[in-house]
RNA sequence: GCCGGGGUACCCGAGUGGUCAAAGGGGGUGGAUUCAAGCUCCUCUGCAUAUUGCUUCGCAGGUUCGAAUCCUGCCCCCGGCACCA
């Protein structure tokens, strides 16, 4: 009884795989290598259910991949820097420094509390000084060589946290951690250059196994657009302009150009005259919008003419030079070609401000070149009303082309590959990150700090909510120049966090070298991480940093590793149901349960949400643990849905995999009780479990966790119940399968497999998770055989015992016999011929001839035979799986296994007699063989 | 608007041409066990039915001897991007 059963004692274990260093990777062994890692976490003080999910599955791929011989790198460390901790210290009195630590420590021990088999030797966490060293030194590295930059630009700038943000940071204009406005303020910040790394970057997907959602993510973040740039004189100036344009097909339609408010060029087109004011409205106001304002008004198309004039670069017309609004001053060039005929905004635009509309596209081969225009045609199209010879006619990217060439031709535009992202804006004004190794000196500008100067720490003595508190201290931003000696002053800000996990997977490889960030030939041989596991948040941030961050430390040298991470596996939220209001489309609070909904007073119904504090449908792992152990945990994890999908949080099937836990709990005594002898069963089921841990095994291999749960977990008991059913209980079987069936369960519910593993008689190694996993063998043809038997016995009883049921009602009460008519032989032998024909590769159809010339279909039966053919045997050939079709074409003699079985299956039935008869044959009395089917007898009961 | 992923029974969720009325789990149902409840085990869980037939995998068509699966069009949901030139 489930009562008197101890529970397992999970910590003792947990101590034990400690205390042999069980899971310590040798990474200079020679075994193939395997590395696992999961993202590491933000120091929160408490594990939460997303968390659990994350490394028990990463857990179970580490477990398995251990288990088939591998040495896997597993790994866990802290994301440690970062805003929660500073503005915890500002709130709550304090220092990031021991709040962090503080959290740390129990998220830690909250996480070893699960059994996860993590080489905690190799811990690292971002805000210690001799990890942190890596990037400041990364960061000289960097600007020695120019990819890291200081630069004057407009920058997002989150008032309420008080810092800059990348442009990765900026959702829909708010600010990602606090959801804020983010407006635009000019400031000399350091940027880093992701963009020479774009093309890399996009090409490097086709190389890894990512999920195809990520992957297009990244493609849009990276916003390749191929097209050229124009140059356009300015009228009587020496000044010159270029516009970005895909469409060079469309030049000749270019009836004005547009400049963005804040474009280089624009003031001094309109300073001294009439137009300027009007120029400085618009700039002010484009200037201070919020990018958030700017996306509320981003239909309102505004504009005006700048006075001036620039000539085409081909046809050599003056067009009108105009400033609008809706132009992106840092995407392209800053200002745009405009061809209201081809493009919707220009269309709009010119159709507001009454600008000549110039067809020079038609959207069919020879169409009218001067049809009317109703709105802009955007396709590509057939060069039509081009101003110069040999352009007309042209489509498509032979269009694109011959007007890049003429304009390359004359110097007027170059071909470009233009790019979405842009340069990384790493520096914040903050305190809790890696300080940004620069000192500012008056005569040598910023210089980087020397090697032997680093790190360089964070000081202690910072005052927090006063702006940036680095420069408040005065022990820190005073320090000479190290080129002149000079008087210098230290920049106080810090990097962007995703610095630090941009390359933490390398440093895992050597995590306690403090002469190097890594040794090159260790990194070299455990890149790239095999197996990563992670959530979507971290898509376009994270994985883009991590990519380039590895594709830029191989470039100074540091490793061969073109990608940080072989295979990317994101894991679904974990959710559970919350107050929902359907007319409203509203999830609500908890709280909100049983009460009608506060907007519109309807009933609320319940609906599934991720798990959040807000809506307060969490639930604490920790009371899970307490009231379940952490192997039910587990368990329940990974079996209520597969690691991609979204899983709902149910405590009554936590409950059901509470109580598979009991029951597997009692299994190894409940074999070892058995006392029975050999029999026939025994060899089904040493072959059953052979194809289970075959199953198992390809299951994981393709990370189907949920499936190779399944298989360990329910479906060997589900062998088992059947065993014993038909009266196996062989001790010496149950011996035989306990330990690979231990190892199987341990890769998820690794406690509990330990203390099987206790138990076995015979053991290769001291512990399960030590163990390793024989490669299981495929099942032979005569393996094959005794599986389709016993296959055939019980869908034999399936369909007697829906019958059975219809049975009974006519025959008004319980049925006592049953009579087996198994198909005439004619019949086998039609599905014999039929399944070779169509192995062979022959057509259904044309079997039809073939049983004509057949000897068994040349007398009075035949016309009955070819009807049953088209309508019963056809469709059945095709039904029969590769197994059953083995079966028929075997020797399997169903009359022979079902006798052999008969008392079984008639104590199964309840009947007190089960006779089995060839149909149409002399026995058979029941004329009832034309629905027998070979492998579906016709039961007759009375 | 563009890109990506989806829509399967009461719910979650397998399933990429025949093995599919459709795995598995949850829930429900009936039964065994029990003084009783819980636990555990078993049956059933689209409709009808002497073993078979009918209807069903977002909707509507098509290809095929055969479609949840392939093709076309449409509808809806989720995620991302978005005045990006």
């Amino acid at each position: 009884m489930s009562s008197e059963m101890l529970p397992v004692n999970e910590v003792a274990w947990q101590k034990k795989w400690a205390d042999e260093n069980l899971f310590k990777a040798n990474l200079t062994g020679d075994k193939p290598k395997f590395y696992c890692l999961e993202m590491y976490p933000y120091p929160s003080g408490k594990m939460h259910m997303g968390h659990v999910r994350n490394y028990s599955i990463g857990d179970a791929v580490a477990r398995y991949k251990r288990m088939m011989g591998f040495e896997v790198l597993y790994p866990m460390g802290f994301d440690s820097f970062g805003m929660p901790a500073e503005n915890a210290a500002m709130s709550e009195g304090g220092h990031p420094h021991d709040i962090t630590e503080r959290n740390m420590a129990s998220i830690t021990q909250q996480i070893k509390r699960m059994g996860f088999s993590y080489d905690w030797s190799r811990t690292l966490k971002s805000h210690d000084p001799r990890y942190y060293k890596w990037n400041q030194w990364f960061f000289t590295k960097f600007f020695e060589s120019g990819l890291a930059k200081r630069e004057f630009a407009p920058v997002n700038w989150c008032e309420s946290c008080n810092t800059v943000l990348a442009n990765e940071q900026v959702k829909a204009g708010r600010c990602w951690r606090c959801n804020g406005p983010v407006e635009q303020k000019g400031m000399s910040q350091w940027f880093i250059d992701l963009p020479y790394y774009a093309q890399e970057l996009l090409d490097g997907l086709e190389s890894i196994k990512f999920p195809e959602h990520v992957k297009s993510l990244q493609r849009d973040w990276l916003g390749r657009s191929e097209g050229a740039d124009i140059t356009f004189q300015v009228v009587d100036s020496d000044l010159s302009f270029e516009v970005f344009t895909t469409r060079p097909d469309t030049l000749f339609g270019a009836t004005f150009v547009t400049l963005a408010p804040e474009h280089p060029l624009s003031h001094q087109l309109v300073e001294g005259t009439e137009f300027e004011t009007d120029w400085k409205a618009l700039h002010d106001e484009v200037v201070n919008m919020s990018e958030f304002d700017r996306i509320k008004n981003m239909n309102k198309k505004k504009g005006f003419f700048s006075g001036r004039y620039a000539v085409h670069p081909l046809t050599g017309e003056q067009v009108p030079i105009w400033f609008g609004n809706f132009v992106i001053a840092t995407y392209g060039t800053g200002g745009v070609m405009a061809v209201p005929a081809h493009d919707e905004r220009d269309h709009d635009f010119a159709k507001m401000y009454e600008i000549p509309i110039k067809r020079v596209l038609v959207m069919s081969e020879g169409a009218d070149a001067d049809a009317p225009m109703n709105a802009a045609e955007v396709d590509d199209g057939w060069m039509v009303n081009s101003d110069l010879e040999g352009f007309d006619g042209l489509y498509g990217q032979e269009a694109r082309d011959a007007v890049c060439n003429a304009l390359e031709s004359k110097s007027l535009g170059m071909r470009r590959v233009n790019w979405k992202i842009r340069p990384w804006l790493v520096s914040r004004q903050r305190y809790w990150g890696t300080p940004i190794p620069i000192i500012h000196c008056d005569t040598c500008g910023p210089v980087p700090v020397p090697e032997q100067d680093l790190p360089v720490e964070l000081p202690r003595d910072v005052v927090f909510g006063q702006g940036n508190p680095l420069e408040t201290s005065e022990t820190f931003i005073h320090a000479p120049c190290p080129k002149c000696g000079g008087k210098g002053r230290r920049e106080t800000d810090t990097m962007d966090t995703f610095m630090d996990s941009s390359w933490y997977f390398l440093r895992y490889t050597d995590a306690l070298n403090d002469d190097a960030c890594f040794e090159k030939p260790l990194a070299d041989q455990w890149m790239n991480v095999d197996f990563y596991c992670g959530g979507i948040e971290h898509a376009q941030m994270h994985l883009i940093y991590a990519r380039f961050m590895t594709k830029a430390l191989r470039d100074l040298g540091l490793t061969s590793v073109d990608e940080p991470f072989k295979e990317l596996l994101c894991q679904g939220m974990v959710n559970k149901s919350a107050p929902y209001c359907a007319s409203c489309s509203v999830t609500h609070t908890v709280d909100r349960a049983g009460s009608p909904c506060p907007h519109c007073n309807q009933p609320l119904t319940e609906r599934s949400a991720k798990m959040s504090k807000s809506t307060g449908n969490t639930v604490s792992p920790e009371a899970m643990i307490e009231l379940y152990g952490a192997d039910t945990v587990r368990l329940f994890i990974l079996f209520a849905a597969n690691p991609t999908a979204g899983m709902d949080w149910s405590d009554a099937a936590l409950e059901a995999n509470h109580r598979v836990m009991l029951q597997l709990q009692a299994m190894p005594e409940q074999l070892s009780q058995w006392k029975g002898e050999a029999s026939s069963m025994d060899a089904w089921l040493v072959t059953r479990f052979k194809k289970r841990v075959h199953e198992f095994t390809d299951a994981m291999e393709t990370y189907d966790l949920r499936r190779a749960v399944e298989l360990s977990h329910y479906e060997i008991i589900k062998d088992i119940n059947w065993y014993v059913r038909r009266g196996g209980e062989n001790p010496d079987v149950a011996a035989g399968i306990l330990p690979q069936w231990a190892q199987m369960i341990s890769i998820s519910t690794p406690h509990l497999a330990e203390e099987w593993w206790m138990e076995l008689p015979e053991r290769s190694e001291s512990f399960a998770a030590s163990s390793y996993l024989q490669s299981p063998q495929l099942v032979s043809d005569e393996e094959h055989l005794i599986l389709a038997g016993e296959q055939y016995i019980r869908d034999f009883l399936e369909q007697a015992r829906k019958v059975q049921n219809i049975a009974e009602r006519h025959l008004g009460g319980s049925a006592a016999s049953a009579t087996v008519v198994l198909s005439p032989s004619w019949k086998r032998e039609m599905a014999r011929s039929a399944l070779n024909f169509i192995h062979e590769g022959g057509h259904p159809k044309q079997f039809v001839p073939i049983l004509a010339q057949m000897p068994m279909a040349q007398g009075e039966r035949k016309g009955e035979m070819m009807g049953f053919w088209g309508k019963k045997m056809l469709p059945q050939v095709f039904k029969w799986d590769d197994e059953s079709r083995q079966v028929i074409l075997s020797s399997l003699d169903e009359k022979e296994v079902l006798e052999a079985a008969s008392t079984f299956i008639a104590s199964d039935l309840g009947l007190e007699s089960v006779i089995v008869v060839e149909g149409e044959s002399e026995d058979d009395t029941t004329e009832r063989a034309r629905s027998a089917m070979p492998l579906s007898p016709a039961i007759v009961y009375a």
